[in-house]
DNA sequence: GAAAACAATAGACCATTGTCCATGGTTTGG
DNA sequence: CCAAACCATGGACAATGGTCTATTGTTTTC
């Protein structure tokens, strides 16, 4: 599909899929039909989006994306891919820590009132 | 206490605890001596700091915690601050959701490999 | 076959969240 | 008393994550 009904379909603009793209998390197989290079779009980069989408939201960086997309593709070696993705497991989960110590002051705040 | 031991002993630089004075999420007495005009910040400022940090990595935005700061101190009415507290914990609670999915997915992810 | 809609690229622009620097005044230790 | 260390202010700078614009080329549609 070409990127205005993934953007429609996906619910992120163009512009953002192209910055995404041009950062490497997301891939298109461009240049299908020869008299132009419109960027073509397999059905399943609606999932990914949707993952990208959700983990920015987690807090993840686009680096820390990039990581991940580098590490589960290409010919990298199995062990290295699952340290990184270990190690993106164990900040997310320090960040969710983060997130309820800061909810229960916030809790107890609302107590306090 | 002056800025340079309040910077040491919360972890928090000079410039950045300029900065959130700048945007009225903390709050020093100043013009103690008469001769200077440097800023005096009592001791809790340790302890204000020390929740802002953990906010920030929570993913609070500098605006959040101003409407929080907002909310909590002046003669603002208590059912306001506390729909603003809501609203704030009800967001932290979403991202803790989003990621705790994003977990499970790269857990997923780790399995397969 | 012409206008409207869509696509590409490059580069400018924006907000956010700090961080650094220059300048100049104040305090403090030896 | 004087140098080193500290503080203030204002403004420049930087990285991140987009977003917008201008220009140009391609489809689609009436």
């Amino acid at each position: 599909m070409k990127i205005g009904e993934l953007a429609e379909r996906s619910g992120v603009t163009r512009d953002t899929i192209r910055f995404y793209e041009r950062n490497g998390l997301i891939r298109s197989h461009p240049g299908q039909s020869a008299t132009n290079n419109y960027r073509d779009y397999p059905e399943d980069n609606l999932f990914q989006l949707e993952f990208l989408t959700k983990a920015r939201d987690a807090g993840m960086s686009i680096s820390d994306l990039q990581d991940l997309v580098n590490a589960t593709k290409g010919s990298c070696d199995m062990d290295a891919a699952k340290e990184v993705i270990g190690a993106k497991i164990s900040e997310l989960k320090e960040r969710e820590e983060q997130i309820r110590s800061v909810v229960l002051f916030l809790e107890e705040s609302l107590q306090k009132l």
